[in-house]
DNA sequence: CCGGCAGTTCGACGATTGTTGAACTATGGA
DNA sequence: TCCATAGTTCAACAATCGTCGAACTGCCGG
């Protein structure tokens, strides 16, 4: 389902969310669900500059991790849940020497890597 | 398990992942698994100055996302998955406005959400 | 066609980031 | 004690980023 990441798409995607105020706006459309929200709510709820909204949304869009859509003379932006799954998959990818997972969690002392959760002594 | 990130702590470690080395260097220590990897490995596989590395080190560990400890002459760096993990939690935090989900991965056209499903026609 | 609202684009500024090389600290062996 | 190895710290530099205000584009109502 979700295309597979190379590094330089995944660190524009991890360099668009490393921001407070386009984190907050990203999981704000990721609560938001596939509806998404206009993009003028999304400045009034962040309290943000138009301007300066306008130029966080890009940088997301541009990391494929939200879309832009028109209704009327709104723009509707909306999480892109691929994008989102596929980044999470790429940073968790072969935990622990593994094979590739599909679900990112990832947690060795609880078994996630039998190989080598032994090494881990609670610690 | 995992400590709840608040919105600085995860921007911190959002921008630690946002750049090409240390994003190789992380998914380099996630696939080395809890034993981890000498500093003088890392920097052989991922070709890197040791004075540069040591920085991008420093910046992972600040972030909370790995950890260093002395053996020897060597200096061990090794994921935390825990860290990673809350990370990924966070990211996905309700999602499409449901309750806190422990599992990440998000698909609203998948049945992720069922009360917004119906909204998104398989575009 | 005109006014105005929703949002974007632009240029300029200060702040932060990543790189490099040289000097430094710490550990282990002889 | 002296040396070599493993890694870190420091200062300086270019490049990139985020913010602001002002000007601009696109869309709708009348």
């Amino acid at each position: 389902m979700e295309t597979d990441l190379d590094e330089k798409r995944a660190v524009t995607a991890l360099a668009a969310l490393a921001q407070e105020t386009r984190l907050a706006l990203f999981r704000l459309l990721v609560q938001a669900g596939p509806a998404g929200l206009p993009a003028g709510m999304i400045a009034e709820r962040l309290a943000v500059q138009p301007s300066s909204l306008s130029f966080h949304l890009a940088q997301l869009v541009h990391a494929g991790l939200i879309t832009q859509r028109r209704a009327g003379r709104q723009l509707i932006y909306s999480a892109e849940y691929s994008a989102m799954n596929a980044l999470l998959v790429y940073l968790t990818e072969n935990c622990c020497g593994r094979d590739a997972i599909s679900a990112p969690l990832c947690d060795p002392a609880a078994g996630c890597c039998p190989a080598t959760a032994a090494k881990t002594p609670a610690a």
